[in-house]
RNA sequence: CGGGGUGUGGCGCAGCUUGGUAGCGCGCUCGCUUUGGGAGCGAGAGGUCCCGGGUUCAAAUCCCGGCACCCCGACCA
């Protein structure tokens, strides 16, 4: 019962106000098939749009994206810009609604802020030039610097300064669906990665850090709700601050295999391979020798030449990686010759912003580039975690060139620090158990900024004590078509999409065989009515059009459910139910046919 | 920003090397037939060949410049 209200008033949503319905219902009542003043009804197939391709558009890639146009969803209007059609639009504002309920269930509030934003904000934030070339930049008439935002902490920021005064006016978590603009350097996939998109994005106002920490876990179930509403497979990892700064964050990540991001998987692990740690596999040693000694590697610069000519493992060379930091000291990042570096951990190491050191500046400082090591450097030398001294010695450059060094053990041959800094590799161990790794796509992600914003725009309150307080904040964010393209990619086979039901643009996808006038068709009206009044959302193909392109179209479209009625079928009193996720048919009773269907939509997935 | 590629009717493509008044499949329109897996026959409509300049008697085709879009990488809340 719960759902059939739910689904009831998301129709009520998705049909008022629309200009679609109003069109449709002059179409319909132009046709007398329905009184004038009857409720907006689901679309007639007759009279939709939803154009439907047989092939792929020529430049699509990804899974989504070409079904996404083949079933007549979205349509490229520009890189990066795309119109949602009817039917795709439904299918986002299932979405939509779903995020919107289970935001105000946990008290946030929703609101709209613009999309056009005073650059000043932006200035006053210090976001104006980190935000790089993926802010929009405009001017008004009278040449005000003005941005289109692509989020919102500024302006909201902006807000609580006005209205928060007092620790009673906290915490508060507003939120909204809004346009978000981001000049993306590589637009990709259709809805994938665009310019401009919707995003929820929420933000969350507390007192104090142990307030954020609530409002964080607020969203976290919020999230596992909505993701867990939406039919998508997914999970939460944890996430790089980045930039921004900030406590904490996750993303929540959807597997599908256009997924822009890989994720590391575990028994209970799952991280960012930006930031995933794992133990790596015990790598065979030569033997530690008296001394470090001189082996001739005339020509050879590369992990691979070395590792082949001294016939050892790549893993049992150590592999250097001279960075520059900001006060200009040279570090050398050492790792294990078959492992690479992150650079997202080695700043977190370092603790320090860095870049990767020029070939001169490793000229001067150590040696040939191709051939530098530790032994005798006189620089910080930072040694990642992989590298174990187990009495078996590394080769390393000898900084030198065409000479390396072989029977090296760390901390005898050369001081260190420890840092863990490498990229996770697949087979690679997490509390004994093999890591896999795989892409995934980013539908969501929470993330605790704390001060930073409210003190750079003047968010404050009184607290108890009547002294002036920075408003502890958090920010959360979805993005709905990543949803809608997450779960085409993850649930579509040989046929086409196959929608959760919770976020199908219809319940059911009824087809009518037999041309117009027909005996079939005449049930089929009937059934139409009935469906809608038991509170289905049903796309009714009454086109005069053969079976199979009705019936390659309802694949294609992936509604839950397909309802044919066929004279086939009718003979028995019967009609056809075929469940889109795995395609399997089953007849059913005529007579009390849309109770039956609605008992096997609630079923579906 | 680096590398690669593509722009020809609504969609997918051929034609370009070797210049000579633009073609195929699907879709669309009309008629008849057909109706449980993108059906058949017949008759049609629809194109600034991405844009600009140049060469030439003649440019989709050759030359120069530009634009757009896609893919890989870098970047990415």
């Amino acid at each position: 019962m719960v759902l059939l209200l739910s689904s009831r008033s998301i129709r009520a949503s998705a049909d008022s106000g629309t200009g679609v319905s109003s069109t449709r219902q002059t179409a319909v009542t132009s046709r007398s098939v329905l009184p004038v003043g009857t409720l907006a009804r689901m679309p007639r197939l007759s009279e939709y749009l939803l154009p439907t391709e047989r092939e792929p558009p020529a430049d699509a890639e990804a899974l989504s994206h070409k079904l996404l146009v083949r079933a007549g969803l979205v349509r490229q209007v520009g890189a990066g810009l795309w119109s949602w059609m009817p039917a795709g639009w439904r299918a986002h504002q299932r979405i939509v609604q779903i995020i919107r309920e289970e935001m105000n269930a946990i008290g946030a509030m929703e609101m709209l802020m613009p999309i056009m934003q005073p650059a000043e904000l932006w200035r006053r934030s210090g976001r104006y030039d980190a935000f790089g070339d993926e802010l929009f930049k405009l001017e008004d008439r009278k040449q005000a610097d003005l941005v289109l935002g692509p989020t919102s902490e500024e302006v909201v920021t902006t807000h609580a300064a006005a209205f928060v005064r007092s620790y009673r006016d906290l915490p508060k978590i507003l939120y909204h669906f809004q346009t978000k603009e981001r000049d993306e350097p590589r637009p990709r996939a259709a809805v994938l990665r665009s310019r401009e998109f919707v995003m929820k994005d929420a933000y969350s106002f507390d007192r104090d850090r142990a307030g954020l920490d609530v409002s964080y876990e607020k969203h976290a179930r919020a999230y596992d709700r909505i993701f867990d509403r939406c039919g998508l497979e997914w999970y939460s990892v944890e996430a790089d601050v980045g930039a921004m700064g900030g406590f904490g964050a996750h993303e929540y990540m959807a597997p599908c295999p256009a997924g822009e991001n890989d994720v590391v998987l575990a028994p209970g692990y799952a991280a960012n391979l930006e930031v995933a740690s794992a133990q790596a596999p015990h790598v065979e040693l030569p033997p530690a020798l008296a001394a470090p000694e001189e082996v001739a590697t005339p020509g050879l610069t590369t992990i691979a030449e070395v590792a082949g000519a001294l016939e050892v493992a790549e893993g049992a060379l150590l592999k250097a990686y001279p960075v520059v930091l900001n006060d200009d000291s040279l570090v050398l990042a050492m790792l294990r010759g078959d492992h690479k570096v992150n650079e997202i951990k080695l700043g977190l190491a370092l603790g320090a912003q860095f870049r990767p050191a020029t070939a001169q500046e490793i000229e001067e400082r150590l040696g040939p580039p191709g051939s530098i090591g530790p032994v005798g450097a006189q620089v910080r030398i930072l040694l990642d975690d992989a590298v174990v001294a187990d009495g078996g010695g590394y080769v390393v450059g000898a900084n030198r060139p065409n000479l390396h060094l072989r029977g090296v053990v760390p901390g005898r041959d050369f001081a260190y620090e420890r840092g863990d800094f490498r990229t996770v590799l697949s087979g690679d161990t997490v509390g004994g158990h093999a890591v896999r790794i795989e892409p995934a796509i980013e539908v969501g992600n929470i993330f605790k900024l704390g001060t930073r914003y409210s003190v750079a725009l003047g968010a404050n309150y009184l607290d108890q004590s009547g002294s002036s307080q920075p408003i502890w904040m958090g920010c959360y964010g979805i993005g709905p078509a990543r949803i809608a393209a997450a779960a085409i990619e993850q649930f579509a086979d040989a046929s086409g999409i196959s929608w959760p039901r919770a976020i199908a643009p219809f319940d059911v996808h009824l087809v009518s065989l037999g041309k117009e006038g027909a005996e079939e068709r005449a049930y089929a009206d009937r059934l139409y009515e009935e469906l809608e009044t038991a509170g289905l959302q049903t796309l009714y193909d009454d086109r005069d059009a053969g079976p199979g392109e009705k019936f390659a179209d309802a694949e294609l479209l992936g509604c839950p459910l397909r309802v044919t009625v066929g004279r086939r079928t009718l003979q028995n009193r019967e009609i056809e139910v075929q469940v889109r996720r795995g395609q399997e048919s089953r007849t059913v009773p005529l007579d009390g046919a849309a109770a039956t269907v609605f008992d096997l939509w609630r079923e579906t997935a």
